[in-house]
DNA sequence: CTTGAACCTTGTACTGACTACAGAGTCAAG
DNA sequence: CTTGACTCTGTAGTCAGTACAAGGTTCAAG
């Protein structure tokens, strides 16, 4: 199968499919004679696996790992499930965060009720003190708090 | 004051104040006679407010609107609470999709407690099979699981 | 056989919010 | 005068893609 049909049966774009060969996860077995890359049903297995795994927000890093366990299965799976504790943890980490986060922010909204010229508005005099010590954002293996929409064209 | 102690006094590297700049959210009011920038209190208390804002994990953009107002004193803040609003919306919408997240991922750690060989690995399997309908990250303007240690030198 | 659409190719540049240099200039202390 | 800390500009890297441009290939309809 060519790289459309890959990308159709596996809901990732072309581009993504490439790019994803650039970044060592996922090669083509041939090219055909016009040059273009030839997959098979092994290949489509291996994309459903990497997307499963983005879908569960882990980096192409840990997605690497978890391939060389895959591809490697007299290996005992004590690696996957370390890899996995670990990026539970991040999530957990993460989750704790944003909900400080979401509680400052209420905290911070409930300083202006109603609608008062700008120069008497208690959000911004609250966003002009020094933030806390605990740091919200920073330092974690956890993302932040924004995403564009993007997949889904 | 140069950008130095600038940086030290509001705990922020010496490259993101210049890249603030680059950005338009920091302009240096003068330079010194050797090509340094000059910053006064006006130039600290307004990193601070991005500072804090960032640490609420808003973005640039939003920041950029947040000093709009706020250079603004003669307009209302009812701008400033929908955008507050808005990014609290966003924070809500990622706790959730993080909660779903987590939820999946010790359900697929909980296929395999015990160490055994990677081809039996129930993890592996349980990657190896389409993600749900359901998305977890994809699609939403809170951020997704991963960020570097940085910031902290 | 030709035309045109649909598909594919490589390569490059862009995103956000920085971080990390290289190579040069400035300045004060010893 | 030299050393070392600081600063300057400019460029490239990060992550996981997205979005082109400019061209080549394939396939079916006319």
């Amino acid at each position: 199968m060519r790289i459309g049909e890959l990308a159709t049966s596996t809901e990732t774009p072309v581009e993504t499919i490439r790019y994803y060969e650039r970044a060592g996860l996922l090669t083509a077995s041939a090219r055909s004679e016009g040059n273009y890359r030839i997959y098979g049903v092994a290949h489509r297995e291996r994309l459903s696996f990497i997307r499963h795994c983005r879908s569960l927000d882990m980096t192409l890093e840990e997605i690497r790992a978890l391939l060389r366990f895959r591809d490697a299965p007299e290996e005992n799976c004590a690696g996957v499930n370390a890899l996995l504790d670990e990026h539970i943890q991040h999530v957990s980490h993460r989750i704790g965060q944003l909900l400080t986060l979401e509680k400052q922010l209420k905290k911070l909204r409930a300083q202006c009720r109603k609608t008062e010229a700008a120069i008497h508005c208690g959000i911004l005099a609250g966003l002009a003190r020094a933030p806390d010590a605990r740091k919200t954002g920073r330092g974690a293996h956890i993302a932040g708090a924004h995403r564009h929409a993007g997949a889904a064209r």
